[in-house]
DNA sequence: GGAACTCGCCAC
DNA sequence: AAACGTGGCGAGTTCC
């Protein structure tokens, strides 16, 4: 078992290489900044007109006319809960009636189309403009802290580097297009892929997730889809099939995730009927919308077995919720129950990588921290090498993202540094650490020379 | 005029 | 029994 004394040698360590990246900073295009705020600031108008002029709109500027504001949610919950009757959906965590998005889609109400694209826009806009604030001379230097987060990973600020816009395809196009390797460099992006759920694996030791693990021609992900969705057999790979992509995502982001994460089935019913089905609309089950899989919406195929309404749906993943912990990953389960157990016995736990957790923690935490923790650490372990290795070499490892570095290359270093991180990652991260019992894999990503960090390919 | 709070939302 | 884990940040709002 690894010590306390590691773990603070790790921190030390850690804290020391962190301090090369933030002297490095991130090269950042501040004149792209400029000009594309002002395309941003245009859509930004173009969608307050709109929502000016419609119903929700209307009834806004009536209650509060000049002052009021499209960025005000107090001022949204009255205009939608008490002016406009709308049904409000769920409590925000203070207990008010919440006016994020899914609330907002729920209403029904004309115009919450403009400001959904409003607030998009403005995250957009946020983003830029942090850029070219912190930005002196073209670079940013954002700082990454290990000392703030109660599961031992890390975070950044100042601006913060870790939550820049990434799935929204328009708006990560428009917010890392700023950022850019230094003048004659590329852009690298070294990844542990699915690192979480192998770490999970190093404590629970299942053997139906470690056989997902080891076997690289299963699919676990793709597995539950068939389940999830009661798809039926074909005679061609599911992978040819239309869809497969998108159902094999939901059932993913859907439900794998969010069970990992400790979520339970009412939940991941409803976000799945609602995200990839669009169903229910008004309490009423359309099965005719919606992802499709081999040209059959998802609520079809629902449907077809049965499957006629969301209670229907909820009771379906329930029976999907109890296979999966009871029977597939029992010993997981098993791993949860005695994890927990333990810590209510102790009031405390120590991770793989020798850090100790205590205090009043939830089930959720107490099972998750030990897992985001020692993930965290294998990324950083490597960071550490990197920074280390590339003393006297051009490049410079610019920042991290909790399972990932970035690095701004030298292009005549390039196949040195990669060869670099698989050694380590493959190699020395397992000899660090014994406790690792299943092959870690990353996944490396380039820009273009002189490119930016929205348009990165498969490298390696 | 600033501290502290809530809310919404981005990342992993 | 409980019910998605961890952060940072901007805007609005309230309080002192």
């Amino acid at each position: 078992m690894t010590s306390q004394l590691e773990a603070y040698r790790l921190l030390q360590a850690g804290a020391e290489a962190l301090s090369f990246v933030e002297e490095a900073g991130v090269c950042v295009d501040t004149d792209y900044c400029r000009e594309e705020l002002v395309g941003v600031d245009r859509r930004l108008f173009r969608s307050e007109v709109r929502l000016k002029h419609s119903p929700l709109g209307k009834a806004w500027i009536q209650r509060y006319g000049s002052a009021w504001r499209h960025s005000s949610v107090a001022q949204l919950r009255h205009i939608l809960y008490q002016d406009m009757h709308a049904q409000p959906f769920k409590a925000s965590e203070g207990g008010s009636e919440s006016t994020d998005e899914e609330s907002l889609r729920q209403t029904g109400v004309d115009g919450v189309e403009h400001l959904l694209e409003l607030r998009r826009w403005k995250k957009a806009r946020d983003v830029l403009v942090s850029f070219v604030r912190y930005a002196t001379q073209g670079r940013m230097y954002p700082s990454f802290l290990l000392h703030t987060v109660a599961t031992y990973r890390s975070s950044s600020a100042d601006p913060n580097l870790q939550n820049v816009p990434h799935r929204d395809k328009e708006v990560m196009d428009v917010c890392r297009r700023a950022i850019k390797p230094s003048p004659g460099n590329l852009l690298l992006e070294i990844d542990f892929s699915g690192i979480e759920v192998a770490i999970a694996a190093c404590y629970h030791q299942d053997p139906t997730m470690i056989a997902y693990l080891n076997d690289t021609s299963s699919d676990m992900h793709g597995d539950m889809a068939k389940e999830l969705f009661l798809l039926p057999r074909f005679n061609t790979p599911y992978k040819e099939i239309e869809g497969w992509y998108t159902v094999r995502q939901a059932s993913k982001n859907g439900f794998v995730f969010p069970e990992f994460y400790g979520d339970y089935y009412i939940n991941c019913a409803f976000n799945i009927a609602c995200s990839w089905c669009k169903l229910p609309q008004n309490g009423i089950w359309r099965p005719d919308q919606g992802a499709s899989f081999a040209g059959k919406p998802l609520g079809e195929h629902l449907l077809s077995r049965d499957i006629d309404s969301l209670d229907a749906f909820t009771n379906h993943v329930q029976r999907v919720e109890r296979n999966f912990w009871e029977r597939r990953f029992k010993v997981y389960n098993q791993w949860r129950k005695d994890w927990y157990a333990s810590y209510q016995r102790t009031g405390e736990f120590e991770m793989k990588t020798g850090f100790r957790c205590s205090g009043v923690l939830a089930r959720n935490q107490v099972v998750n921290y030990p897992v985001q923790g020692a993930a965290f650490h294998v990324l950083l372990f490597t960071l550490i090498k990197l920074v280390e290795r590339l003393r006297g070499m051009q490049s410079r490892v610019i920042g991290e993202i909790h399972d990932s570095a970035i690095i701004d290359v030298s292009p005549p270093e390039l196949d040195r540094i990669i060869a670099m991180a698989q050694e380590i990652a493959t190699v020395e991260v397992p000899r660090e650490w014994r406790w690792i019992t299943i092959p870690l894999r990353i996944e490396v990503a380039r820009s273009a020379i002189d490119g930016n960090w929205a348009e990165m390919e498969a490298a390696g």
